[in-house]
RNA sequence: GCGCGUGUAGCUCAGUUGGAUAGAGCGUCUGCCUCCGGAGCAGAAGGUCGCAGGUUCGAGUCCUGCCAUGCGCACCA
């Protein structure tokens, strides 16, 4: 038995060495300019329009709206319809009549078809000329700043609060898959014409503060000799150290670490500085950033627990004040303010009321809060407490997105994370390891209620193997083209080119995926997902690479050349766009 | 015990809102660089969609009940 070959990937030459590649990763992300949206009319617009008016003539209800799809069997057909079966009832008649009733009925040519057939119990097939289905590549080239916008949010504001850390410590990798999720939700919503404004809440109040102070305290006097006693519930970590070595630096007066208050202003500012420099790294940028103490200075937390009181659903009970939030689907009546044995301070829900009634107050009738599951618990009081206020806010005020944990798994073993025992892996950690494109994409490729296992070891070992790369690749393969053939990409247009001649199977499935483009921007907006603009990614990029790999561009006939640059520019657009919603580079070669 | 999630290929996960023969990446096999970049392409193997009922022309998807699992159930945040 004859040695098996080593396989190429194993050889070296057919590499580049990692250490030579310049990270994507390093490029700057591009801004998203907004220009005015337009509800581009798509095919499959037109061709659904054309049913429902065929439909109608048969007798259908005027607000009958088609769900067209793509047959997984390409045999099928471009777009099938399930009409004619739900059509069987409201009629009267069998699905396969209607089916034909609605061929007969159609304008097939106004629309592109040129076959329809009917199969199996009722479902209509429709086959588009390839030339009518591949112009529609030219609404990319023509706006590629607007291709895939949609007008849904009629320039309205809505605000998505995400990461709201507290500043108790650097931000962990459970912070990043909030910052990847709430960034790429903002910047859909945006793409489909909501006015979004990106907060960040800082709980730089309360107990934890407290403790943070204590914990600061506490390393202050031991740098002056006195044993370390951290305090109960207080912060371990070695940034701890680090910013009380700066507090005696810089505050020489204090060295015996008496002014407390002096202590927890220099230490929260320290660490909200630490967050902005690992939000800066990971390239998300906020528009506001809220602090919970200004609600207690300028009276916001007063004025909530006065409206609560005058709305009757609280009570005392044992020396302190409740909320009967059972009275909106709680399963138990909450404290607002504690009793005088337990310091009688307002417990944390107060404050988020009073927060949220001012998102409200600031115009935001709609609000996102991107929050990890083992926050749920909050949702239902804060909703509450809103709706107890009385005050006009809706019920289901304000909109939550729930993201499941994220598991470290380090040396082959999870991580505990925990700040106060100073167990940890950062996010900056993860984007010093693996880039930040990497990161993002990692974080974003899966849906966010189900758990995430990120092996840092593995993200770092196969960073040559990350599907990123692969989607980017594509991109970059599309720049190469119009590089090495010298043409101005910005420059091709369809102006006079035949697209008919685009009839290859990998070319019509690389049309058919990019023009889906505009459908899955809406589906992952509509249901707050940017999980589906990764998939959408990953497969145009799979079809643009088979594409590439299958045909060549340059060098053919001057009418295949011509339609295929237009197919490759457009390819380069639409990933681009893609990558740019969730937060990645598109780079122009790797 | 209660609440919110999750069980789909060896592993990590998608599944277009109820459609036709359930998909991808990684891993494992087999081929393919004279070529616009092989960071790629073509193919193979691999499935009782946790289990059992129900709803209907049709269920991975919806309803019920179990089983497993993650998180949360404070006068913490």
């Amino acid at each position: 038995m004859p040695a098996p070959r080593p396989r190429p990937r194993a050889t070296p030459s057919r590499r580049r060495a990692p250490q030579r590649r310049r990270r994507p990763t390093d490029a700057r992300p591009v801004p998203i300019s907004l220009p005015a949206s337009t509800d581009a009319v798509t095919h499959a617009d037109a061709l659904r329009a054309e049913l429902s008016r065929a439909a109608r003539t048969l007798g259908a209800p005027d607000d009958v709206s088609p769900i067209l799809e793509r047959p997984r069997d390409p045999s099928f057909g471009d777009w099938a319809t399930n009409l004619a079966m739900t059509l069987a009832k409201p009629l009267g008649q069998k699905p396969r009549d209607i089916a034909e009733a609605l061929i007969a009925a159609m304008d097939k040519a106004s629309v592109g078809v040129i076959a329809a057939e009917i199969a199996g119990p009722g479902f209509l097939n429709f086959r588009l000329d390839p030339g009518f289905q591949a112009r529609g590549l030219l609404t990319i080239l023509e706006s590629p700043d607007t291709f895939g916008r949609l007008d849904i949010g009629h320039g309205e504001r809505v605000v998505v609060e995400f990461v709201s850390a507290n500043p108790t410590g650097p931000l962990h990798v459970g912070h990043g898959r909030q910052a990847a999720l709430g960034d790429a939700i903002s910047t859909l919503l945006e793409y489909t014409g909501w006015n979004v404004d990106r907060e960040f809440y800082y709980n730089d109040a309360g107990a934890q503060i407290a403790n943070l102070a204590k914990s600061t305290q506490a390393q202050v006097r031991a740098i002056g000799g006195a044993p370390l006693e951290i305090p109960e519930g207080g912060y371990h970590g070695d940034y701890i150290r680090e910013i009380a070595e700066r507090y005696v630096a810089e505050h020489p007066d204090d060295a015996a670490g008496d002014n407390l208050a002096a202590m927890q202003a220099f230490a929260v500012a320290a660490l909200r500085h630490e967050q902005d420099l690992d939000m800066q790294a990971f390239g998300v940028k906020f528009d506001t950033y809220y602090l919970e103490s200004s609600l207690y200075t300028d009276g916001s937390v007063n004025k909530t627990v006065e409206g609560l009181k005058a709305s009757g659903h609280t009570y005392e009970e044992d020396g302190a004040l409740f909320l009967r939030t059972t009275d909106f689907g709680d399963d138990k009546d909450r404290v607002m303010k504690k009793s005088a044995a337990k310091g009688g301070d307002y417990t944390y829900f107060v404050p988020d009321v009073a927060y949220h009634v001012t998102k409200w107050e600031r115009g935001y009738h709609r609000a996102i809060n991107v929050q990890g599951a083992d926050h749920h618990s909050t949702i239902t009081r804060v909703r509450a407490g809103l709706q107890a206020l009385n005050i006009g806010i809706p019920t289901g005020y304000p909109d939550y997105v729930l993201h499941q944990m994220v598991t470290v798994m380090k040396g082959g073993e999870e991580v505990k994370i925990s700040k106060r025992a100073g167990s940890y892996v950062t996010v900056r950690d993860l984007i010093d390891e693996v880039g930040r494109d990497a990161v993002r994409y990692f974080y974003l490729m899966r849906k966010g209620d189900s758990q995430l296992v990120f092996d840092v070891d593995l993200a770092r070992s196969q960073s040559e193997e990350n599907p990123v790369y692969y989607v980017q690749m594509a991109h970059a393969r599309m720049c190469g083209i119009f590089r090495v053939g010298e043409i101005d990409a910005t420059t091709v247009t369809g102006q006079g080119v035949d697209l008919g001649v685009l009839s290859e199977p990998a070319e019509q499935e690389l049309v058919k995926q990019l023009l889906d483009f505009p459908a899955t921007v809406k589906g992952a907006a509509d249901n707050l997902e940017p999980h589906r603009i990764a998939a959408w990614l990953l497969e145009t990029a799979r079809a643009g690479h088979t594409w590439y790999h299958k045909h060549h561009v340059l060098g053919e006939p001057e009418a295949i050349t011509r339609a295929r640059l237009v197919l490759a520019r457009a390819t380069q657009l639409g990933i681009a766009a893609g990558l740019r919603i969730l937060g990645l580079s598109a780079p122009e070669r790797m």
